[in-house]
DNA sequence: GCGGAATGTAGAT
DNA sequence: TCTACCTTCCGCT
């Protein structure tokens, strides 16, 4: 599930059915137990995301204005999700669980299970704004500079393809959009970053903001355009875990929506790329 | 029911 | 470059 979108998604959905009340934490698995137990009844006050990694800010205990933020990193198959009305026993290995969303004297409104995270800690406001610092502009956040990624792009002799997936050049880009993106604006995903023009970079990155955008509020990956859609072209629509429309991504070997050349696929630094030879010439 | 792959990253080698 | 993390879903038997 997880790339940038996904992560901004949940922090307003946390943020929606949390906000603002107590939350009840624990740790079922066992290996967050010491953390839940001091968060434990302590209101949630903020949520944030910066590319893939999410934060949710408890306030203190002394109520002295620093916040505790639980970081969650849910690396490639961590999950997150949501119940309403009363927990049920927990099952499998649940890392946090957060029951609230209503007043204490009322029964819990809504819960939320998180599992596999590749990170689940505390951090103070400093150790949270250092994370940030770590990371690339994040088309989804309303302070991202793109000209911090154009300056690493445009002096790279790496790919594009690799430097898209680079968390510290951009950050919330996963293998779905990287892909994506370079199919809409014909980018080999081969060319060296130092090739690119600004331009280009401007053209891609204005399109990152609004696909994930448009990611956030329906929660899935759709990158075709309304003239390739399925309806459209009269083709069959997509079926996979993923449920959105896109060009390239996982369809190695099947004609392209646009010109019917086989979308190829290669390993590029352990993920698997994929890209049409055909309208990526750029 | 089982094997494999996956929208990711850290840490070891 | 490789492995661990250890969930979910798909396709095959």
């Amino acid at each position: 599930m997880p790339e940038g979108h996904t992560i901004h998604r949940l922090a307003q959905d946390i943020g929606e059915r949390f906000g603002g009340w107590p939350v009840r934490t624990s740790s079922p698995q066992g290996r967050f137990t010491e953390s839940a137990a001091r968060l434990d009844g302590r209101p949630l006050v903020e949520t944030d995301a910066h590319g893939k990694h999410l934060f949710l800010g408890f306030a203190g205990p002394a109520s002295a204005g620093d916040l505790d933020w639980v970081h969650i990193h849910l690396g490639l198959y961590g999950t997150l999700r949501f119940g309403t009305g009363r927990p049920p026993a927990p099952t499998g290995q649940i890392r946090l669980r957060m029951v609230g969303g209503a007043d204490p004297d009322q029964p819990p409104a809504h819960h939320a299970d998180l599992r596999g995270p590749t990170r689940c800690e505390v951090l103070t406001d400093k150790e949270k704004a250092g994370v940030g610092d770590r990371l690339g502009p994040d088309p989804l956040r309303a302070d991202a500079d793109p000209d911090r990624a154009w300056s690493r792009i445009s002096r790279s002799r790496v790919s594009v393809a690799a430097l898209l997936l680079d968390q510290k050049v951009v950050a919330g880009v996963g293998n779905v959009y990287r892909a994506e993106v370079l199919f809409r604006h014909g980018i080999d995903p081969y060319r060296p970053g130092r090739e690119l023009t600004r331009r280009e970079w401007e053209e891609v990155w204005a399109d990152l903001c609004a696909l994930m955008r448009q990611g956030v509020r329906d929660n899935r990956i759709d990158t075709v355009r309304p003239e390739h859609t399925p309806e459209a072209m009269s083709r069959a629509p997509r079926v996979d875990d993923h449920g959105g429309e896109v060009y390239v991504y996982r369809r190695a070997r099947q004609p392209c929506h646009v010109c019917g050349a086989e979308v190829r696929t290669a390993d590029l630094a352990a993920r698997n790329l994929f890209w049409c030879p055909d309208c990526q010439r750029r």
